[in-house]
Order: C-alpha cells, then structure tokens, then sequence
RNA sequence: GGCCCCGUCGUCCAGAGGCCUAGGACGCUGGGUUUUCAACCCAGAAACGCCGGUUCGAAUCCGGUCGGGGCUGCCA
C-alpha cells in the first residue's frame, strides 16, 4: 500500500491539507504502507520556496514523516512536479500522436469520450458513477506548453507507483478525467478516496477568508502539536468508545479510512484551545519549561536574565495550570519581569479598603523580619494576621495581589509572592500603603 | 443552470432495524469548591430537516423533497 500527499506550494501549509496529510499518515501507518510527499508545482505564478518550505517544516512539526518524496528522496528524483516537465510532455504528445488528445489555440486538450460512463468505488463514500456526457475535453498541457494539475499530477501517481489516493473531496468531480487519463497509460487504477472538507464556521470551505487558516498561524498562537494533531483526527472521524484524547500511537492503532464520515466538518477552535490546554497541562516539567521560558522571550523579544528565570521557575507550575495556549503565559507571568511595573488603577479602587491597609502593613511588617521566605511561611503569615484582624481573606489577599502583580487576576498569591522574592514583595507592598 | 457529494444537540463525534424516553466531548446556563483566574465536581438546556414507503418495529433501509456544500479554469 502506498499513499501520497501532493501540496502544492501556493500558500502555507493550510489546516485542510494537514488533515488530509494526517488521515494519509495514519493509514499508511495503520498498514504497514509507505507514504509519500511530492510538490505539485506546476503553476509556477503562484508557487514558491518560501511556501514549499512552510508545509515541509509544519508537516514535520505535526509530527508526520514520509518513505518517500520530497527532501528524503526516493527512485524519482526530486519529487518537485516542475522539474518533471519532460515527462509530462512526453506523456501528452503521445496522447496527441496516439489521437487520444487535440491541438486548441496552442493548448492540447484530453479527448472525452462522448458516450459511457466512469465508475470507481470510493472508500468513503461507496459506488461513484459520472456520465461522461458530463466532462468536457480538459487541457492538459497549457499554451505554453506547461502540464496542467491533472496531467501532472496523475501522472505522477502512477510512475510512483501509489495504489491509494486519499484527497479532499473537492476533486471528487475532477477523478473521472484522472481515471481516463490513467487508462490511456495502460496503467493499474488506485484505490480512490474522497475525504469530507474542512469548513469555517460560516460553512464554507475552509479557506483565507476565515482568516489564517495555516498550521503556522495555529503554532503562532501558542497551539501545540499533538493537541492539534488530536483535534484534527477528530474531524470526520474517532476512534470508538467516546475516546478523545489519545495519541499518535493510539490513533494509528484504531484509524481506518473506512471509517471516515463523508460530511464535512466545521474547524472549532473553541474545542481545540480546550484540548490544548489539556495537553498543556500534561506537558512533562521538562518539555513545560523549555516552552514556557522560550514563549515568554518571544513576546518580549529579548533573552531573560537569570534572576528572572529563578523567579518564573517558582511559578511555573501555577501557570503551567491556567493555560489554553503558550501565548497565554506572559501575561500571567510579566509582574516577575524587570520591566515597568505598573498597578491598575481601577483594580486597585475596588480592592483598596482600610482593613486592607492596616492588614498589608502588618503582614510587611512580618515579611521583613522573616529570613527565609519559604511558601509555607508566606501562607502562615498571611493567613494568621487574617485571623488578628479577624478579616474575610477576600479583604486581605485580593488587595495584597493587585499591589504585588498589579491586578485582580494572577497566579495564586502564596506562589506569587514567593516567586517574586521578598526584596520586591516587601517594595511593591510598600508603594501601595498610603501612610508609610 | 448542469453534474456530484452531504444532512443526529450551536459545534465535533457515538449510533451500522429493537439495548434510543438518542450517548460522549467542546461551548453555553445554574450550582459547588475557592484568596482572584483557571482547574476540578455536580446539575441543566440543547439534535435524528421534512414527507412518504418497507417492516411487527427506523435515527438506522428505500424514494422524494427541502436545505447546505463542492466542481463546472490554459488554479490545484
């Protein structure tokens, strides 16, 4: 068995096309097949490197790898449609010689017949019949003489010898010229398969003008890999027994293609931020870490300082807890920076109280005479000079986390102050207290 | 317009004639826990598009209809 992915270079690798990529993936890894990955360039306007080399990297970055094709290499060559023109030209004037295909205002167009009809079995959707009085003659090399999509493309199957074409079902309607085309090579018919289309929330093709719907833009926002490697699996189809999460070794163990839904799916990001923050949090410490310190410096575009990074470890694990995506962190996180600090002033107003006043100056006081500055120390401070008081910890806390992070919302407040350390802790709570 | 595909909660999926007074998940609503926010727990609202047929019995099979989508390019 033997499938293949033929992307072509026109954008960055789009959320549909990886779906399609995976469901290949899988059942080739189901089976025991090979998959490959070829370039379909032959519209050389709209292709380019920089787009090449985008699915190539988010391919790998979703975790696929492929037997055989482009950058791994293979038997034929470069696997770059463009520089196969030869071969598809040979093919195409043989037709032309063979009366099989005719000269129109330099185009040369594949001859339908008029009468008959295509039939082919199609995994997903079952017995697939076209009435060729349907199909028009199809141009298959261009005026100036460059092979077009079907042309190429079918070729390329079968001199690579692949035995099951798994793509999105808007080609469905193109797959009777590629059947007349691969009859005319005298060649063995693929299995074919039509898988269901991605859709935006509007239901439409999912496309630019949902947005960026690449696998780049996903990872920009902080979305990682084998969440949306989960997520897409589950679009047109699961593995049984309302199982959601699982992974890659679990999903090739149960997928088949004949299990595949033929409707579309409409792409949620609601439900894939959800899993991604389930994945976020069962992130191993070191693999956590690496992301966490790494996603901070690209939002504030320079390198942490060491201190800076003693203090972020000791939150990390609070953090790590309230994520839905990487891209979340800093924001929880930049009270611990050496950068401008600044209270919010509204949140300050609706937590700023005499009682809190009086309770922030004791428990400063205590904080400046402690030597150690443990958590558990930080938590028995602050909870015993609630009860001098006598306090509602509403009160005490949410006034000492806005003078100390800046708002009402932040990791918890023991984790925070510990990790801030007590030089700043004892400093920010002294900005805040009115007659110091 | 023509050809083709599709049709279970708002969304993703379970359901392959009786186990369905239709199940799970996201989201939503209410409640609990709680120092904020999350997380977590509990509860709730929410769907078989419609009409016929087959059958003792249909979400499941058939036909029609309506609705949605794709293709209809010298794009892929």
């Amino acid at each position: 068995m033997k499938l293949r992915i033929a992307p072509s270079p026109t954008g960055n690798l789009h959320i549909g096309n990886a779906r399609t990529a995976l469901f290949n993936w899988l059942y080739a890894r189901a089976n025991n097949g090979e998959f490959l990955v070829r370039i379909d360039d032959t519209d050389k306007e709209r292709s380019s490197e920089e787009y090449e080399k985008n699915i190539i990297e988010n391919l790998k970055w979703l975790g696929l790898d492929w037997d055989e094709g482009i950058e791994v290499g293979g038997s034929e060559g470069s696997y770059k449609q463009s520089s196969r023109f030869d071969r598809y030209i040979e093919v195409a004037e043989e037709f032309e010689n063979n009366g099989l295909a005719y000269r129109e205002e330099g185009a040369l167009r594949f001859k339908v017949p008029e009468e008959g009809e295509i039939k082919f079995q199609d995994i997903v959707r079952g017995s697939m019949s076209f009435n060729l009085n349907d199909v028009e003659d199809f141009v298959i090399l261009r005026s100036d003489n460059s092979p077009t999509y079907h042309l190429a493309s079918t070729v390329d199957d079968v001199d690579y010898g692949i035995t099951l074409v798994a793509r999105g079902e808007d080609i469905l309607s193109s797959t009777p010229k590629h059947i007349l085309l691969i009859n005319a090579l005298q060649a063995p018919l693929p299995d074919f398969c039509h898988l269901p289309l991605l859709f935006g929330p509007d239901g439409k093709k999912l496309s630019k003008r949902h947005g960026d719907t690449s696998v780049s833009a996903y990872k920009d926002k902080g979305v990682i890999s084998e969440a949306l490697f989960n997520y897409m699996c589950l679009l047109g189809w699961a593995p049984g027994n309302d199982l959601e999460i699982f992974d890659k070794q679990i999903a090739i163990e149960k997928f088949d293609l004949n299990n595949v839904l033929p409707n579309p799916a409409i792409f949620d990001t609601k439900k894939l931020l959800w899993m991604n923050g389930q994945y976020i949090r069962d992130l191993k410490d070191g693999d956590f870490e690496k992301s966490f310190i790494e996603s901070i410096q690209d939002s504030i575009s320079r390198e942490l300082f060491e201190q800076e990074i003693n203090r972020l470890k000791k939150i990390k694990h609070a953090v790590q807890e309230r994520l839905e995506t990487l891209n979340d962190i800093n924001e929880q996180v930049k009270f611990l920076l050496d950068e401008p600090f600044e209270v919010n002033s509204k949140d300050w107003e609706s937590v700023n109280t005499n009682e809190g006043q009086e309770y922030m100056k004791n428990v400063r006081n205590k904080f400046m005479s402690t030597k150690s500055f443990k958590l558990n120390e930080i938590e028995e401070i602050m909870r015993s000079e609630l009860e001098q008081l006598n306090i509602k910890p509403k009160i005490g806390f949410q006034i000492t986390r806005v003078a100390i992070t800046g708002t009402k919302i932040s990791p918890p407040l023991f984790e925070s102050i510990y990790a801030l350390g007590k030089e700043n802790t004892i400093a920010r709570m002294g900005e805040s207290i009115e007659d110091l």
